[in-house]
Formats: structure tokens, C-alpha cells, sequence
DNA sequence: CGTATGGTTGACCCCGCTCAATTGGTGTGG
DNA sequence: CCACACCAATTGAGCGGGGTCAACCATACG
């Protein structure tokens, strides 16, 4: 498989398209088959039960709690935002996933999605049949294992929500892990477009709106960042690093 | 196979031990072969890799974060607590497992442990070679899923831990959880024994030790609990569940 | 323009943390 | 068998971070 040319990623985080025998290149899939070295007919079986979904719209639901589950999807373009209705109908954020994640992998044990997922602007995605995925993944050992590897990440992702933190530190901590989330994909670690919004951050930090705001208005005010509407620019990346230290622990 | 007598469990919460053709009965891998119709000689591949080890005195350590990872456990016995030391050096406790549960999982992607497993009393484990059990997995479609279901079963555990509820909404909700997961492997539901400290339940919940011990008392008080040192008696399960309800939404 | 929606700012208050003292259970040595 | 020490657990007093409620502001859109 051929290294392809790096492309100059710049505003709007898109992943380019790949092709028959090449995976998106921010695709979480990407590396399963480069560690192997697989001839092209299993690679052509790979990539034959993937299927280029959207775009979705804002708002666009992907799926919804209790629909059935028969696919995982990584994400194109665009961000996603998971959620479930808590007893009072009231929202909890689940997560965010960015171009080059994988979502519905919480789905499998249950055949059902546990959770809501919408658009939270234009969505690209690429759906796997798990089934055949599974199948797949008994012939080639590098995916199966890229699979697992997929899903033991994800049980301890919810760092930055167990612990208690501070207002700060938990604002810190999801600010600098978006920051390398961006970068991972090649996108800029200093500027981001925040596409979700403060109410959702908050949600998910299990702050209220009103004290997401007071901190960005503090951090803004000590330098730290600047922030315009949903443009946000890191200016003392130390600082950030320091705050979010006890939630990230590295 | 053959169904075992349903053995009468009381007192100590310690599973049976199976034999070369049978898994224990409380083992998180029994129903991995029950579904499918295995031959014999591949259970015998699936058993042996299984080896049992133990027992783990109260305070012993069955692995610590950093070393390397070649396998998972099912706890045949005894209570597993697992936990990290926070940036300040201070414990943060991330859950405990019950027999019939399985540690190690979100140790696969990094090939290391992310953090440390002790025992809270005398504890028996089973271990399983990973490696062998994945190369197993591509011959054998039921283990494989079952895998990926204990994977992504353990993704969304974290719910008590995630979401700001009080402190009676949370302490409920892990006597619930605690009652569910001790019926589910046939032991009581209503008279437990607290193997962890109040200590490791505060830290676990993100409460104060003080706070854990006045909200028990109050339950206590109320005639919802009753609580004797480590021993504790569910007598208004109705209660548990109402305050509980913000949490697990069921 | 007027209206709607999301974001910001201010005033106040409560839940749970902190600090400190006390209890009680357990183990140990004389 | 008792005296003592040690540690977990409990209880009380006081306080502060962040939630709540409310008003205000700004940008987007008809």
C-alpha cells in the first residue's frame, strides 16, 4: 500500500475520501490494515461492506435509543454528539466524536443503541456492518485485534466525568483533549471551531451553562485563551496543560 | 452439556469450581460454549488456557498499573478493587468486581495496565491468556461475540459516576447495583456483606467518607437500611429503587 | 425592524467538603 | 484478662464552590 501524499489540512476538519484500496486517511479503520500485510482481494472485502453515508444535516438524528443495532460508523466529517434522556426527560451528554471516531460500539452487547446520536452540524460517516465485520474479523486477525483495541479504549474514556473536579479543571481538561484529538488528525491544536454548544459542553462537563461561561470569561480575561462566539484560540497551552494535569494525570 | 444442580449459595459469595468440561457456573465465560455446540475438544482448547490462581490475601495486589498485560481474570471468589493514583498521589478508586466478573479489559490497547487491582478479602481468580483467547476467538464466532459483548458491555458502566446527582441518589444507586449484581450470580439480594471500606465506597462515588457515613445513617434512620459495621439489610428495597431511579433510568 | 435563541452577568443560597473531636472495634503485649 | 494503641467510622460546626433564578445582551433570521 502506497504512502499517500499528506494533504494540508486547514478550517474545516473533512477527511479526504480514500479510495478502493485506501481508508480515509484520518480513519480509525486505516491502520487495521496497514500493520497487516493483506493482498488486495481481502482488502477489497474489507472495504466492500463499507458504505459512505450523509451528508447528515444539524440536528439529523443518526440513530436513536432502542433502535436496533447492526452497524458502527466513523465519523467523515463533522461532529456528533451522543445523549440519552435521564428519568426526568431531562438531557445527558454522553460524548462528542470528531472526523476519525468510531461510534455505536457501546451498542453491541444489547443489539440495541443505548443512546441518542445527532448531528451537531454537516455529518459525513462511514457504516460497517458489524456482522460482517465480526465475520470478517475471525479471517483476519490484525482487524479483530484493531477491533478489541477500539473497544477497550473507549471503557476508560469518561475520565474528565468521574472524578470531582473543579469547574476549571474539568473546562481545562476537555479544552486540551479536543486540542489533541484535532491535532491527532492533523488538524491545528490551537485554533478550533467549537461546534457544539456551551449549553452541550456544560452538559457534558455536568456543569451549568452559567459556570461554563465564568470560566471561559476568566481564562479569557488571564490570557489563557480567546474566545469569539464558537472560535476559540489557545494562546497559553501550559496553563491549560497545567489545570487539566489532575483530570488527564500525564 | 450436561445443567448443573442449581447449588444452594449462601454466606461467603464463592463460586463452584466447574471441571475440564464445565465452567464454573457464575464464570462471565460459561455461556460463551453453552450457546454454540462445541465439541468437546474445542472446550478443551478454551479450557486450557484457563488457569486458576490464588488465592490473593486481603491487601495483595494481582497487578499494578504499568505492568505488562498478557491476560484478563473472571473473579472466582472474593472482591477485586481497582484504582489509580491521582496526579496528587492520591487513590481514586474505579470499581470493585464481583465473582463471576471480569478484570483487565481496558488493558488491551495499551498492552499495559492502566491501573491497579487489589484484593479486599481472600480473593480466587481465573486467568486467561489473551493472546491465546484472541486466536481462539477467530475460530470459534461465539467467543469472539461473547468478547466483544463483555468489551462493550463495560463502556458505559461508569453511569453512577457520571452525571452530578446527590449523594443519597448515588450511595442508592450502588447498593442497588451491589444488590443486582450479587442476585445475579445467586446470591442474596437483600443481606450483603460490604467487603470495600466506607472510605473506598466515598472515593469510588466522589463523596466524602463523612458524607457517606451520615446519608447511611439517615437510611438507617428511616428504616430503609440496616447497617451493621459491613453487614448490611435492604428492608425497603422500594425506597433504594425511587432514589436510585435518577441514575440507572430503569 | 421585531422576535427568537443562545450566551453572559449578577445576587443569593444550599449541598457536600473540610476540619476537628469522639466513638468503637480489633489486635497486641504485658 | 486488662490496658493500651491504632485505625475505621461516626458525629458536629462552619464554610465555600457551584447551582439556581433572574435580568440583560448580542447575533441570526423573518
Amino acid at each position: 500500500m502506497q504512502e499517500q501524499p499528506l494533504k494540508v489540512l486547514t478550517g474545516t476538519p473533512i477527511a479526504d475520501d480514500g479510495d478502493d484500496f485506501t481508508f480515509c486517511s484520518t480513519c480509525a479503520f486505516s491502520q487495521a490494515c496497514l500493520s497487516e500485510g493483506y493482498d488486495k482481494s481481502v482488502l477489497r472485502d474489507l472495504h466492500v461492506l463499507v458504505e459512505h453515508v450523509g451528508p447528515f444535516r444539524e440536528g439529523d438524528h443518526i440513530f436513536r435509543e432502542g433502535d436496533p443495532f447492526n452497524a458502527i460508523a466513523a465519523v467523515r466529517a463533522g461532529t456528533v454528539k451522543t445523549y440519552v434522556n435521564d428519568a426526568s426527560g431531562r438531557e445527558q451528554v454522553l460524548g462528542f466524536f470528531l472526523p476519525g471516531e468510531v461510534i455505536g460500539l457501546n451498542a453491541i452487547h444489547t443489539a440495541r443503541y443505548p443512546c441518542n446520536a445527532v448531528a451537531l452540524d454537516t455529518v459525513m460517516l462511514c457504516r460497517f456492518s458489524f456482522p460482517m465485520m465480526a465475520t470478517l474479523a475471525g479471517r483476519m486477525p490484525g482487524l479483530q485485534r484493531h477491533l478489541f483495541n477500539l473497544l477497550s479504549q473507549d471503557i476508560g474514556k469518561a475520565s474528565v466525568l468521574a472524578g470531582n473536579f473543579t469547574a476549571d479543571e474539568r473546562l481545562a481538561a476537555f479544552i486540551v483533549m479536543l486540542s489533541r484529538r484535532f491535532a491527532e488528525r492533523g488538524f491545528s491544536a490551537h485554533r478550533m471551531r467549537l461546534t457544539m454548544a456551551r449549553t452541550d459542553i456544560a452538559n457534558y462537563l455536568r456543569l451549568a451553562p452559567e459556570t461554563v461561561s465564568r470560566v471561559l470569561r476568566r481564562l479569557q480575561d488571564e490570557g489563557v485563551l480567546k474566545v469569539d462566539r464558537r472560535d476559540m484560540e489557545i494562546l497559553k497551552p501550559e496553563v491549560l496543560d497545567e489545570l487539566a494535569h489532575h483530570v488527564l494525570r500525564d
